[in-house]
DNA sequence: GAACTATACGAACGGTCGTGCTATCTTGTC
DNA sequence: GACAAGATAGCACGACCGTTCGTATAGTTC
């Protein structure tokens, strides 16, 4: 018997739709919400029929993780991978930063941060959806405290200082940063977030 | 001609089931969303028909606006006027911090803060429920800012810090703590806030 | 008690939601 | 070029949405 067949498992033109699709959601979901956003909706916004979207998923809950899925991609090569390029220490915890409130001055969600919008919504409403948010928001503050504890190590933050308390408060002014600016897209507020950091673990380094 | 015609315009228990609705409104708004709340939804919450839990507003969005008033004034009562018994200066500041992460740990809203819920998911549509939002978060903010301004003139915190900025920066403690202690119920994020808040303006008052 | 009216209810409306089923078109493999 | 399977569209479904309507109940004023 032959353990596998020959299966075609999918075809390029349908690999494309499906991320021109998960794609619009993500960047949707942070206006719309996840829930919010709607099958019919979501079709008609990238010229789709109802039906023929729902084929490329079983039931709304896996669009929505899906989505979350290509959320995190989007912001992994728009924040994270922009970021790595700074020297360990306090260059990439300004890095990480800046390169979070610059995607926010960018657009590239339109209701910014999608961890932030998302969350908000589904805090409260127990299920696997939730349970990714849940883990998708860890990893952010897991990598911007590994940054901290770096710039503490090389002795280029205050080495008395709590990370965890160091990372909370970083995290508050670009999570508020975040919440301003949605509001009203003044730079000032990013301008703020970058004071209020600079206060908490020194200016930038020049480069 | 009458002047005033000898009109009667409301009736006792109509005006007791309008607050029982709106109160009810207000708290599961945190949880579901302002969008999300539906009439049969909450009519079923408090064992009334829908119809005549629509009776009492012209429209959902007026039901909104009607809720969004009844959190203000749940707000006011729950936070403001106690932190208002605190003397001008450093110590009001610090009531009103105080108060709005008791407020939390008291679970006053289900959801956690009302003006981070709803702001979060009305934030890029526009209309007259996203005007009044705005509205109602620009007073808190002011109220703070307000608190601010008089505690540095009583020469109670650093005089050469902009008080937009130190506004800005506590808020950013409350809200961070509001987000986090909302996906995880650990008194801890409200600590940290405070130990945030301490390292702007200085511990609190002992009283 | 009569007249009036605020309040509440049940039923129904047009619309949209998520979700299946079925047919047609398109693509990749032989 | 045939053939199988993936991709898309059309259609229909039950449930729920906000909203309206007619009507029964009960509080207020005379």
């Amino acid at each position: 018997m032959n353990v596998t067949a020959p299966t075609r498992r999918t075809r390029s033109d349908g690999e494309r739709s499906r991320r021109t699709i998960l794609d619009a959601a993500a960047r949707l979901a942070t206006v719309e919400g996840l829930n919010g956003l709607s099958i019919g909706g979501l079709a008609d916004h990238i010229g789709m029929s109802k039906s023929g979207l729902y084929a490329h998923f079983k039931s709304k809950e896996e669009l929505q993780l899906a989505t979350i899925e290509t959320a995190a991609e989007i912001f992994d090569a728009e924040v994270m991978v922009p970021a790595a390029a700074a020297p360990v220490g306090r260059a990439r915890v300004w890095a990480l930063a800046n390169e979070f409130l610059a995607h926010l001055e960018r657009g590239v969600f339109p209701g910014g941060c999608f961890i932030a919008s998302v969350a908000a919504e589904l805090d409260t409403r127990p299920g696997r959806v939730r349970d990714r948010i849940v883990e998708f928001i860890g990893s952010w503050v897991g990598d911007l405290r590994e940054a901290v504890t770096a710039a503490q190590a090389a002795g280029e933050v205050e080495g008395d200082e709590d990370v965890e308390q160091l990372t909370f408060e970083i995290n508050a002014m670009l999570m508020m940063a975040n919440g301003a600016y949605v509001m009203d897209p003044d730079p000032e507020v990013l301008e703020r977030a970058r004071r209020g950091i600079a206060k908490l673990i020194g200016p930038p380094p020049a480069r």
